[in-house]
DNA sequence: CCGCGCGGTCAAATCGTTTCGATCCAGGTG
DNA sequence: CACCTGGATCGAAACGATTTGACCGCGCGG
């Protein structure tokens, strides 16, 4: 019971050894208050020689009161959230932020969609703030156990919880503008590929019952958006943003879903992602982009390996975002009552659209 | 002061008002030790009209002794270290096996290459234990700053450390693997994609005595596998495992770099990120895969956007390898002294290799 | 009838640090 | 020479929980 001589020296004894009361031991590593130089090396030789490495973290938060750790609940697995791209931009920003006042950012494996039970970490891990980057659910389980733990969260893409900050983007504005651009090329028979619906993943066309099933964000934000501007003539829903979904989803409605001639001119994908896949479906098919098929995303992520296509996309600060959340958790820290904002998006067009084929 | 009111309220107010002792309120919520059902009730009644929301981690950490907290060093920043799938990949088997004994993962970022500051988090957060699953260089400060604190530590992937248990994947066979089965389809002009070489990242070939400066794993391994087959006409170093690296040292290497007769007729990549940027550059220089040019990664992931090629590529159980990482992390917490191990890999052939073209 | 053992409860010691308020001392001022 | 000021140091009280060993009835076997 820490009787063991192998303990680690701890303040105490750092100071007994220097001579120095436990309260000026403290102030020689805090570096806060003052102390004569000539004490504090005193402190620092006796704790080199006990092999002291500085005050154990544990006892600091305790006093303290905080953990210096900031929950990050990520939509699932890391292995499938971090798959996609805008995730990790996000945390990265998020990441980069929360580094410069010395916060730790703790991954928190969100639900297992069907499950009930959430992760151990959520109810009972160290942490003074959870971020939940990838949208809330109405009636979340994630965000329920939070809040009967009294933590403040900040949001990322939901619906705007009571209590906490809001950092989303202008996904419905974003949307319409995608969706213009493509009308203003003459384009009308349009095709949805969209994001996940919300609990119960499936992939297929959804008819009408289907889609006011849409309760995720950003999924329902994008629909709404596209729908401002035109009514999609098929919307094919996907179990997630990946790209052999949305490779799956086109060329079911670039190839056998209709007859040639009337075939969507253009397909909007709720994600680059998808996107990309219905690009890869479109050359598979032997389509050209965009003389045959015009393709826009969502996302603005600098794709590589798509070339030599570029996608039509709608651009997204994602690190800003992820920023943006951190200032919100800091904000949170500090008793400031930080504020929801929505960040704009802008249509950056590529050589995946163009105008409508003649017929 | 915790004089305020509003402060939460902690265990002793709780055992205070349900008329019990600190110690039996423990009980009532820690579940070990006997205690009677009616007693229980009491408690947690006591505790809900209080709006206690249970033990606080902070004070239950200091008192073990353990955190519950798993650091991870990530290469870099994550928006850089998460495009590569691999790491993903290595996370995702990581962080399922800590969450079983309820351990939490801390992403911390590495060092800066070039900058000698470690992160802070490195120096002050609380963890039971540190995984490096990025490999580690000589004279690593990440690793002497962990050292330094006495921080167990875990190695994924690189040289071994003293006292510290390494998680290896059968590296140098496998890529001897690879290159044995482009030498058996007759390929000998075989160009070589290498991963970055360690401190100071550049792309370009490399002439011997930079060869020599390749000193972080995995590079080092996989060169030396590939060696001990056969000597490639030529290495090209990327500054990362991304697509456009691969695609840029590929159309060098099968573009301008010789005339078309001395072209190398296969390329082994370090990693199939690079290798797809690889494939890529052919199709971009109007290449047929593989009748032009053979092109072979390492890794074994699933791309499929690349579609329709699909990569020979040398497998890695990577979810495995963080799964056994997490074992050692737990066997280490346990008290018990881990072992190292290498992971096994095979040759998985795809359609982008074939025989050597007839000149 | 006595003592033993056992299930349930409790008191007290720790875990290792930070911080508030008090104390002490040296040096400058009236 | 006494007083005051301000900086350096110290004591002690938290922070919130877990755990050990003692304690206390009560039922049962000898």
């Amino acid at each position: 019971m820490g009787r063991t001589p192998s303990s680690r020296p701890t303040l105490a004894r750092v100071a007994e050894r220097a001579g120095v009361s436990v309260s000026t031991a403290s102030l020689a590593f805090s570096g806060s208050g003052p102390i004569t130089p000539e004490t504090r090396d005193k402190v620092l030789a006796a704790a080199s020689e006990l092999g002291y490495t500085g005050p154990n973290p544990l006892g600091r938060q305790l006093r303290r009161g905080r953990s210096g750790i900031v929950g990050v609940v990520i939509g699932d697995h890391p292995g499938r959230a971090f798959r996609d791209p805008v995730a990790v931009q996000v945390l990265d920003g998020l990441v980069d932020v929360l580094g410069t006042e010395g916060l730790g950012v703790l991954l928190i494996p969100g639900v297992d969609l069907g499950q009930d039970a959430v992760d151990p970490l959520l109810e009972t891990a160290a942490m003074d703030v959870a971020v939940l980057v990838w949208g809330v659910l109405s009636e979340d389980p994630t965000l329920n156990a939070l809040q009967r733990r009294n933590v403040p969260v900040v949001v990322g893409e939901g619906r705007a919880v009571e209590g906490a900050p809001l950092v989303a983007l202008e996904d419905r504005a974003g949307a319409a503008e995608a969706v213009r651009h493509l009308v203003e090329l003459g384009h009308t028979r349009i095709a949805e590929i969209s994001l996940p619906f919300g609990r119960g993943e499936r992939s297929g066309p959804a008819d009408a019952e289907r889609l006011a099933c849409a309760d995720r964000t950003p999924t329902a934000h994008r629909m709404a958006g596209i729908r401002d501007v035109v009514d999609p003539v098929i919307t094919w829903e996907t179990p997630a943003s990946l790209v052999e979904h949305g490779r799956d989803a086109a060329t079911e409605i670039l190839g056998t879903w209709v007859p040639a001639s009337e075939r969507p001119t253009a397909i909007v994908a709720h994600s680059d992602l998808l996107a990309a896949g219905a690009v890869i479906a479109a050359r598979e098919l032997g389509l050209s982009i965009p003389e045959d098929v015009s393709i826009a995303g969502f996302d603005g992520l600098d794709l590589p390996w798509l070339s030599p296509d570029v996608l039509t996309s709608v651009h997204q600060p994602l690190r800003e975002k992820g920023a943006r959340l951190g200032r919100a958790v800091i904000d949170l820290l500090a008793g400031e009552e930080p504020t929801s904002i929505a960040l704009p998006v802008g249509l950056v067009p590529g050589t995946t659209t163009g105008p409508v084929p003649r017929t």
